[in-house]
DNA sequence: CTCTAAACTTACTTAAGGTAAGTATTAGCA
DNA sequence: TGCTAATACTTACCTTAAGTAAGTTTAGAG
């Protein structure tokens, strides 16, 4: 019995049971008993943190994909709002046992989905921000907080909301467009 | 023993022993026992919501204040951005009990904390949108957009970042800004 | 065939949320 | 003042789920 079975297991139980499936369910779904669970994966903090990885590896991959070679710009960015929109919603469920587990350090866990996701991000903003001649000291902050966007306009989106993935991309586009691109953004009002 | 005196009592305990305190530590810290706290706040969860209420108050109170009477404009959204940030930073554990809390309906408390900030923003968005003749369609997802990023970049500051609530609330506004202004956003790049 | 080590299960402990039933306390009234 | 009734609270319990210790099965080596 491999880590990866019991991961794919306790994916389908996620997916069938909802986010607040116990440790017992996963591993009957995986055909084996709980301590096997402990074993391969350990505990539902370990549980949670691996299926996070997996999430984020979609996040990363199709984003990635989604933007394929296209150049920084706005087409881009909102491509790339639509691809982790779409893949939140296809993980819905993951996402929730993710972001809420059962487990007190759920904020903790958010924080380090959110990292491995934020780095590639931040990295590409600094090279842009020096190309452009600015300061590359907001692409830290920057990444975080298109991040925490994508994430809760996620969980509205999947709960409430019925617009289109595209248009919705389109909508934070020209929100956040403007601000990366480096445009001066002085304007009536100010 | 009125339902403000056990909620304080959840704060206190909560600010001392972390967010994974239990409801018997809470009892006891209001100086009574379990089903009391049930019979004022009823449940876990309904505690999570009440606390989460209060924090929201303090979020709209302080950032109120804070923006006081200035006009809508780049220096507004600063400061509104900065009192978030600092109330999020005084509410630390109050804010992990929120958003993780120990149920797995944490993704929905998210969300609901966020809605009662997410109105007022989204009415004043739309009206300004409105007044600078633009669709005020996008006033709703930008809304939960910048609460999500006000969020995750509060857990990212509180835990590892640290820089000024100042500089931080000036990186995000530089980023927010010439979008929310109603700038075009055409730019080399795209 | 037997011994040993790995893999797995059974059965338990602990902790927390939640509740039913019983006890104390206070108010109202003759 | 003493009785009744309702309110307020506590004790003691149930249930569920995480986590673990100890025992059992299975498979390979000699």
């Amino acid at each position: 019995m491999d880590r990866e079975v019991v991961l794919d297991a306790a994916e389908r139980a996620i997916q069938r049971d909802g986010a607040g499936v116990s440790l017992e369910t996963i591993a009957i779904e995986a055909g084996v008993t709980k301590p096997i669970v402990y074993a391969r994966v350990g505990g539902r903090t370990s549980l949670a943190d691996a299926l996070s990885d997996r999430l984020t590896d979609r996040l990363v991959t199709r984003s990635g994909a989604a933007i394929g070679s296209l150049r920084f710009g706005r087409t881009m960015l909102a491509r790339f709002i639509e691809a982790n929109l779409l893949t939140m919603a296809e993980n819905r469920e993951l996402l929730l046992y993710v972001t809420g587990g059962t487990a007190q350090d759920a904020p903790h866990r958010t924080l380090s989905l959110a990292e491995r996701s934020i780095t590639p991000m931040a990295e590409m903003l600094a090279r842009w921000r020096t190309r452009q001649g600015l300061d590359p000291a907001v692409a830290l902050p920057w990444a975080y907080g298109i991040v925490g966007m994508l994430h809760l306009v996620s969980l509205w989106w999947i709960k409430e909301s019925d617009q289109s993935a595209e248009q919705l991309a389109d909508h934070l586009t020209e929100l956040l467009w403007p601000g990366l691109s480096g445009q001066l953004g002085s304007s009536p009002g100010d």
